[in-house]
DNA sequence: ACCCTCGGGACTTCCCGTTTCT
DNA sequence: AGAAACGGGAAGTCCCGAGGGT
């Protein structure tokens, strides 16, 4: 019976720590704004994780790179990558809320922050960045079998662009706060992907 | 005896100040360790900014803005601004330091970290991106008079997409730490800027 | 090994901060001063009091205010008001150590400090002196059933006249630092209550 | 020509510092606030007084004493030292304006703030205390030889008491914030002073 | 003689991640 | 798992000198 609260009670406390370090960054979230958050008292806390890093760790362990999955699906469910590509970016471009055009990314929020102060943030959150691109990889070298992407495209070079520049204008939208930008720029980023094109 | 120069004590605290938001953010950023670099006690530190956003706006409108200027006189040495842009874009990924691969693009690691908390931040930074735009975007029309650039290319949506890919890109390289991938996701955005060529 | 008596712990910060508030007043008071006295840490005295000020608040209305109760004990013992009154007041003249008689009262120090600089000491201050005011109302209306106090008399005005003459009293004491004169001046004031006789 | 400002530059200082020091008391009392109520530069403030006591004793010499003196030419004014004595208290009790309620005497405000603190400005502070002892003393002494005070009276006695006393109902007002009740006070206080009527 | 800019540095309040006892 | 205590800093304040200019 109390098993079962535990693991809810980790959940919510990663959500709650995901939250404050998307809005905050890392070294911004405060261990306290989630105890408020969640309710939940120091001790239980840190029951569950022995420090900040570890439960920062873990958000982007359990929580970011859970994230990364929703790109495969859209892409499997196109024959043509490169209109699953397309469709995907144009569709995000879309569909943030306001908060999100205003926080940016995630992943890279962190990125930047970290990636230089912390080897375990580096190293986990390299390791979304190749599980991206090795999904574009695979979508990729799917198109070239069917004929919808040209032999001689280098997809590994391809699918790190598309993941490394779209960041870069999630970025950008998030610096400037618009997201009519957002959209221009996603459009540019398709005349980039549609020269993948057969 | 005591240093008189005020002018020059100024610019030793925004340089230090520089450094350590580029290394640690400006939420990292310690106005202690800012005293211990410069030799200075913090009534210096006070007397010249009268607390620790003001320097960090300071830093962006003094320093990082300043650093944009390189960007221009590359690109008024090329007649052929596609050229300028790759040859700016691909010396770049040569001739950055380790140090400056990891640590990453730092307009770019504050937009990240302060847009979303600071309108301040927001407003500079937002600035600093227009400026970089606005000096591709003449270098672009001059090339459409001068013959180099297709005149249907929307000069204002390939310059923003440009700068905000390449903010993406080193963001990916300091992510992973690869310096090799800088190179090949270079190379595959100077793809992108030769389609704007006639 | 670590105190775990709360209660126990956030009297000893009160006590502290009262001993601190008495001698320096509470601007003059360090937080400093009463984690060195009490040798806890800070986290302890913040988990208590959320601030400075809210410490000051807790001084006053739960070591002050019960401090008050003493003038209440005396009267109720004696069944003419006017003879408890003068000997409360000759003899607190007679038994106050040197160092109370170089400090003042500190309720009378706090409020000449704080009253008009923070509503909040000034209300509650002002709780203590109509208190202690209604205290001797209630000794006088008594002293007026059993005729001991001349029916005439403005019970009010004469309580509220003899708590603040009897402030100023010992203010005088402490700014000359001269205890005779104390007693010359309780004296005077007995003068005074003597007129209340019937 | 300059050195006319010398004095006047002085005087300002002393002035501000006055105000700066009724309102927030000694310790309280910011070098920078009397800078900018001023207009004058730290280098100024310290060539005229070598440090923050000197120049809090300089107010009291200077400032608070000689507002004294006006208690002395209305006792003068009147041949029954009584009438006089009853006249000041009341008069001043209606005169007084809504901050200075609130603010409460400048001398008592610092003698209860700094007299056990310094010994500086107990000196000073009791020096004040006993001149006004004096006025008093001068007065009911020549209310003896004209026949309208006691004989029998303790003229010393009488006006320290009358002194303290007052401080005490000027405090209590300060700490209620309550005007009317001053008057009443004042009232209780003068029904002592008519027992030194012959 | 007077005033100013510039810099010094100790100190202050308060925050924060963490541990420990119950 | 929670309440209590810990202790190392964090930013910012404040009084004060020291040098230069007028």
């Amino acid at each position: 019976m109390v098993e079962r609260n535990a693991e809810q009670t980790r959940d919510r406390i990663l959500q709650a720590a995901f939250e404050e370090m998307y809005e905050n960054g890392f070294q911004g979230m405060r261990v306290d704004a989630i105890l408020k958050k969640t309710g939940l008292a120091k001790g239980a806390l840190y029951h569950h994780f022995p420090n900040k890093q570890s439960l920062g760790y873990a958000v982007v362990d359990e929580v970011l790179f859970t994230r990364t999955q929703a790109l495969g699906e859209i892409l499997n469910s196109f024959d043509d990558p490169i209109e699953g590509l397309t469709t995907a970016c144009l569709g995000f471009a879309e569909s943030i809320s306001d908060d999100e055009l205003v926080l940016g990314c995630p992943v890279n929020n962190l990125s930047q922050e970290m990636a230089s102060l912390d080897e375990g943030f580096q190293e986990r959150l390299s390791n979304i960045y190749s599980h991206k691109c090795e999904t574009i990889v695979t979508a990729l070298e799917r198109g070239k079998t069917n004929d919808t992407v040209r032999q001689e495209a280098n997809s590994e070079h391809a699918a790190c662009f598309i993941i490394a520049s779209f960041q870069g204008l999630i970025g950008a939208a998030k610096c400037t706060g618009n997201r009519d930008m957002l959209k221009n720029l996603v459009a540019e980023l398709c005349v980039y992907i549609r020269t993948l094109h057969k």
